[in-house]
DNA sequence: CGATTGACATATC
DNA sequence: CGATATGCCAATC
């Protein structure tokens, strides 16, 4: 059964496509990351990772309480993006405030830092 | 309201 | 490894 392209039911409370994202999102645990595909996934929105990057972006305008900064992308590399807010690196710092180390490229080891639900 | 863009991912060359 | 191509969907122009 397909959802609605904007909403979909889960149990008796409607949720949004982007409220869904961010639902996931607040569950990576500390000290973890997540890939933006990961993230679609479970938020049963496979192949539409693109999303997951945009709904981030509002959060971050919305000054949330949602820990976009351990979303990162498949590489395990930091995306920047030159319309954000000043603080590029800011990013970066958070997640290595979590112990998560980077390689001197700026990436993570997915392998070991990649959050598994 | 049509066209363009964008925190991505996967596949192929 | 990187350049190119395709899919995907919402926000913005």
């Amino acid at each position: 059964m397909k959802a609605d392209a904007g909403t979909q039911r889960r149990g008796e409370i409607l949720m949004s496509t982007y409220d869904n994202i961010y639902a996931i999102v607040r569950q990576i645990p500390k000290g973890r990351v997540a890939t933006y595909g990961q993230v679609a996934d479970l938020a049963h929105l496979y192949g539409k990772a693109r999303l997951v990057g945009y709904a981030l972006y509002q959060v971050d305008e919305r000054l949330s309480d949602i820990p976009w900064h351990r979303v990162i992308n498949s590489k395990g590399e930091i995306s920047y993006s030159p319309l954000r807010h000043g603080g590029d690196y800011r990013q970066r710092y958070l997640l290595e405030q979590e112990g998560i180390i980077f390689s001197p490229e700026g990436r993570v080891n997915l392998r070991e830092y990649k959050w598994q639900p």
